[in-house]
DNA sequence: ATCCAGGCTACACAGGCGTATAGTCAATTG
DNA sequence: CAATTGACTATACGCCTGTGTAGCCTGGAT
């Protein structure tokens, strides 16, 4: 996605101060990110921010609209096919989602970028649409609430990347870090963590209890 | 969790402090929320937040210590065989997380927490400990990398609760709405997304090529 | 040449925040 | 009883923040 070139409206101060927010925003969040850093950043005075896009929120609203706007390009690629049996969806999604991982990560924990993760899980609804016939049993509950569910773990590594990282012990922005990662969660995503025969188990318990919270004494 | 009784220190205003400041955190983030804030729903005066605490920091890391005392407790039942087959872990986990799930959310992205997190992936270790021997295959990668991935993947509908709810179109508070993301998960932790071929072909394609993300002008 | 819209800056302002200080009151201790 | 400790409050201080305002400078249109 980087490389596909900037927008034609890019390199301005605008985009400037734009793209410095949105590092601002991913490295410290967004109440610790001052526009007077911002500004610094983008090499610009403060007032300039305001003068481009009025307030603290708005230019927080402008760069929620420059991810969506990242996020469908890519959902376009996919659609288009020009990926299809390259990467893995989910490669695919990390690799794309780089450089504005901590962004997103920050965006969607303050509840913000509800577009970004509905257009993901939109992507991941089709490849499941697409998979699901090699199932070899049917689905015990609905493809939009799988795809809500698997989009979460999918953005997980990224939102948690540092905690994983440490974890792990490895530095994840090397090469070799973002390989063990990659075979990692192939590992993972191609090995159930559950038998088919414990699930049903715990399913049926599932439906049994009352499904609040068991009291304890 | 909440009703396994409050620990003897508890009831007094210290305490009333402490679980104040963990709703604020968890509902406003760190930043947002105040001490006069917090102060006020403890019902006393923010100086004594000050007298008891410290400093806002020191208010946090008590929040952090607290949690990870509650977390430490959940690993001892798991580990004393209290829950071995009752529950499965991810729903355990979930349900022990409840009343702190979203200052944990927060702290975690926030890169606090780290204990927390490390805890839970060696709970996840432990896990993978016992039921890797019933692998087919050989695991690709260390038990620690996939319990670090795994624990993320674990927290991420934790973490991203509000976007799960709202992508599946129910309120995840209600008794159906736990129901449907304790099957939805359960289907998805039986199920592998991927084929063994299809995995051992991407792992192979991944050693190809350089991993390194394309350079950006 | 004139004008002027808009990118851009410098500076001032008000509010909210964490923090600090001084002091009150009740319980405890000798 | 006197003294000390600690929980607790009221109030003030200083800083940093987002925001507002006034003005400068440049480039293109008339």
């Amino acid at each position: 996605m980087s490389p596909t070139g900037p927008d034609p409206e890019d390199l301005t101060a605008r985009a400037r101060i734009r793209d410095a927010a949105m590092r601002h925003f991913g490295e410290y969040g967004y109440e610790r990110a001052t526009i007077r850093g911002i500004a610094e950043s983008a090499g610009v005075s403060s007032g300039l921010v305001r003068h481009h896009f009025g307030s603290k929120q708005a230019l927080r609203e402008a760069c929620d609209a420059h991810l969506i706007k990242q996020i469908r390009r890519l959902n376009d690629d996919v659609r288009s096919g020009r990926m299809l049996h390259q990467d893995n969806p989910i490669a695919t999604t990390n690799a794309a989602l780089g450089p504005y991982r901590r962004y997103l990560a920050h965006a969607l924990v303050a509840g913000s970028a509800e577009a970004v993760f509905d257009q993901l899980v939109e992507l991941a609804e089709e490849w499941f649409a697409e998979n699901d016939p090699r199932r070899p049993d049917a689905p015990q509950v609905g493809r939009r609430a799988r795809a809500a569910a698997f989009t979460a773990m999918a953005l997980s590594t990224a939102v948690l990347r540092d905690h994983v990282a440490r974890a792990m012990g490895v530095d994840l922005d090397t090469p070799e870090g973002e390989l063990l990662l990659a075979r990692t969660l192939l590992d993972l995503y191609s090995h159930p963590v559950l038998g088919t025969d414990e699930a049903a188990e715990y399913t049926a318990a599932l439906g049994k209890l009352p499904p609040g919270r068991p009291a304890r004494p």
